[in-house]
DNA sequence: TGTTAAATTGTAATAAGTACAAATTAGTAA
DNA sequence: TTACTAATTTGTACTTATTACAATTTAACA
């Protein structure tokens, strides 16, 4: 739990327990949670802890660049550490996000268009090979 | 007008009124609009025209690959044309959504996980030139 | 240990999108 | 042309992710 101390006070967020809780499930769970998956999680051993609050310190993380909200799916935000660029595949049958480990080659010559660039996110739709095995097509 | 009809029978789609000016407007709104604001644009000239068909509408020609819904905002789709791969730049002041004219060099590579690829986004994220100009960072 | 600004909590509200049943219509066949 | 039928449109009610807000609690600091 030192380790998710460390990095609140690295950025100056106040060390509370639910960010501490939210920032330690996202660690340990990689499988790109929404909030509501967060807080469904956490509520069993944190009784206390509000849907809202969840809200609140995912945002926090959020623009503090800690971790990062993914919007492939379309319907609800799903929320994943900040771990170096990858690319993200999201299953059109069962709705998982799988990492693709890519890194954007792009990224220069996306710069040459005035805007300030501050996010680059590269999705991919289809169905997964999990889905493809079971013949569900 | 005989353009569109064009592409609905093409797709084996029935030919309606929603769907002809829909389409048309897509065709001339290279903005990314929002179902709401297709709706409320088209409303003032089709008064009989539903929220409800303007959602199935886009679903349809969706499906037909004829438009894309784009996720980029995470509140709600946008929807744009569906000519040649191109990324997007969306402007977290403004909310604008700008085209980047550049397609992904990954594709292949991303074929090596076992999913089956049918959609490619690329997103962009920041603060576009306009607001940048406007002083307003 | 006391103070205070910031964070948490619970509830109510918002807004995008969907479900559904009744009315309408496009496409086809007589 | 007309009649038929399945598909589409329409309006309303509903769902669900997210936000607003006010009261309560708490982290940080003096
Ligand atoms: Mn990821
Ligand atoms: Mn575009
Ligand atoms: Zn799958
Ligand atoms: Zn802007």
């Amino acid at each position: 739990m030192e380790k998710y101390v460390k990095i609140l006070k690295e950025n100056n967020i106040k060390i509370t327990s639910p960010r501490l809780v939210i920032l330690k499930y996202l660690s340990e769970n990689l499988s790109h949670p929404t909030a509501d998956q967060i807080y469904t999680d956490l509520k069993t051993n944190n009784p206390s802890l509000s849907k809202t609050t969840v809200y609140n310190s995912l945002e926090t993380l959020e623009q503090h660049g800690i971790i990062q909200s993914i919007t492939i799916s379309g319907s609800e935000l799903h929320y994943d550490l900040n771990r170096g660029m990858h690319h993200h595949f999201y299953c059109k049958k069962c709705g998982r996000i799988y990492d693709i480990p890519l890194s954007c080659p792009n990224i220069e010559k996306m710069s040459n268009y005035g805007h300030k660039i501050e996010e680059v996110h590269g999705y991919i739709k289809g169905i997964c090979k999990e889905c493809l095995k079971k013949g569900r097509i």
